[in-house]
DNA sequence: CTGAATGCAACAATCGATTGCGCAAGTTGT
DNA sequence: ACAACTTGCGCAATCGATTGTTGCATTCAG
């Protein structure tokens, strides 16, 4: 006869005659129950499979175990590869990973964040959604302690904790080693202005080009709302009808660069000898595309991984830590769209 | 000053004068409850922004509103599309999606479901790890009477609410297809056979030569652990190397097949005219990759969604319903990769 | 040898909702 | 007018763990 309920402290208090409290502060290694206690509470824990009902724990405290995670989309590369991250990280402390997606849409995001609010996580990771510009919904959040971590897509003027990478080295390194193949326009696929990122990325590829005294031309700085395939297409378009069109683009996206390599392609534009190109995200996709995509990779699945390890930290901590910003390295992967010299 | 915990039923009740019991009912239209009752409870309930606190039903009654969602990998286009159904489906419906993942192995799969037990799940959609062939560690849930529903990779054997595609109409359509295209000599690419999906395929794959008086050659049957990129590429190399090699290839999934394409053309075998190749999934790759790759899509985002709609219809049949297999249709895409004749 | 400090553990309230049982007032039948 | 229902709702236990407070023993200092 199985016990559907399972074990509890009240069986093994009973069987080891003192109290439920007892049992409870023991299996915590609370510092006012004695040594022989804990145990030999623990022995019985264990020789009974005693499990935590967690939700019990989790009515009593206000919280449960799980830790939301809010993304745009789940079915892009770089946000499956952060959830991954981030559902092993939570499982290996004991958590659930509670999923949901805003389709980058702010009304979404902020019924997926009261959702949340209400369902109890005991934290949350957050990378926003391509519309939000204000941060209200996550007040809630922030007033009642519970630890929120920002990954990526971040609100830049908020103090709170953020994982991201450094997109102004990047964007840096991946306009310089266009230079250094030998490219002297190159053009730049930016996504909203009001998204750091992109802000981000296009300063550096600014300033990449200053370095290099090349000049800033501003019709060849070309911004997507969402650096769709369709944009990237358009982008490509309006490029290559340019009477002095460049010869590389720097896209803050791989979706949009692979597109400009198709149209381009069927453009009879040579690549890289004509146009180089390079991405951004390392997607999966590069790897497939003719001629390969030069991008810059970031460690997806660690963003997720340190963001729910910040969250644990931070609730260790109770509140005694300051909100900081953990910059992650990124790196140019050169292939075949942007290689002009051997 | 806010209420840290919010408004609860004992609120409501002293309010209206009635007692918490009414107020739990009313607000679940019991039909104990007088209609103007309710109708006040429910009144007052949102004009004090009641909100039920999830953790306390769940205590009540032993069970969360979360679904677990338990696949292979997160980060792969069929399934992170649905799990995106599912999360869809499940939000919709109120209840939380929790997402863990098996890597494909048996061990990690039965921790995991172990894991989403003892945290209460209301319900389990699982796609089994490519390892699996017993089932044993799904027993709790079924004798508990918690719904389970299996997606795409199935035990096929069991007497468990399923949700598929037909991998065998699939199968013979994209084998059909080549066969339509002029190919005569098809290799297949298949995975491991104790999964019932990458059986059914190869089933399609060789009712369809039968159906065309095609003749069954074993050599050029191929099967991979995983499908691998690497994986696909030997067999490729394999089959281009022997004496006699096939014409086409119906791979079980695109990155096999998108693998072969790349080899064969560092070969210098022409697509399609040399070797077709059609694929299975209609993965983003397919799109990518030059030429285009011909797949069966199938709606993973449904078959999401299916299984949290199949998990609520069968929790609020309690138990009167008798396990079905839900099957979805597939269509053959055709690309540039198979298609010979104009 | 006595008052105080310390170590260990029990009591009981609490978290918020659910639910079996029972009771009272109102309705119907005869 | 009395028994038999029906309708509408309250009481109190329950789910399992957590935690502030209290209390009993030892042990130690003076």
């Amino acid at each position: 006869m199985k016990q559907k309920t399972g074990v509890t402290i009240y069986d093994l208090a009973t069987e080891l005659n003192v109290s439920p409290s007892t049992v409870s502060r023991a299996l915590q290694n609370h510092p006012s129950i004695g040594k022989a206690t804990i145990k030999a509470v623990k022995e019985l824990a264990v020789k009974r499979g005693y499990r935590l009902n967690s939700i019990a724990a989790s009515l009593r405290k206000q919280q449960t175990n799980n830790i939301g995670v809010l993304v745009s989309w789940i079915n892009r590369p770089f946000i499956s590869s952060l959830i991954s991250g981030a559902e092993e990280a939570a499982r290996a402390a004991g958590f659930n990973v509670l999923i949901s997606q805003s389709h980058d849409s702010l009304d979404n995001e902020k019924d997926n964040v009261k959702a949340f609010f209400e369902s109890r996580v005991c934290g949350l990771v957050v990378s926003l959604a391509m519309e939000t510009q204000d941060f209200e919904h996550f007040n809630r959040f922030l007033e009642n302690g519970t630890p929120v971590v920002f990954v990526d897509r971040i609100p830049d003027h908020l103090d709170v904790q953020k994982v991201i990478i450094d997109n102004h080295a990047a964007a840096f390194k991946a306009t310089q080693h266009l230079i250094d193949q030998g490219c002297k326009r190159i053009a730049h696929f930016g996504g909203a202005l009001h998204q750091a990122i992109y802000r981000e990325r296009l300063r550096g590829y600014k300033d990449a080009l200053q370095a290099n005294n090349l000049p800033l031309d501003d019709t060849i700085i070309l911004h997507g709302d969402l650096l769709s395939a369709d944009e990237g297409q358009k982008m490509t378009e309006f490029l290559l009808g340019l009477p002095n069109p460049p010869d590389s683009i720097f896209s803050a996206n791989d979706t949009a660069a692979v597109s400009a390599i198709q149209f381009a392609k069927s453009a009879g534009v040579r690549i890289p000898e004509d146009l180089a190109i390079i991405g951004f995200n390392n997607d999966p996709l590069c790897m497939i595309i003719d001629p390969p995509l030069s991008s810059v990779g970031h460690p997806a699945a660690d963003m997720g991984r340190i963001a729910v390890q910040q969250i644990l930290q931070i609730k260790s901590a109770e509140g005694k830590l300051v909100p900081q910003t953990i910059m992650l390295n990124t790196a140019v992967i050169a292939r075949a769209s942007s290689l002009r010299k051997t």
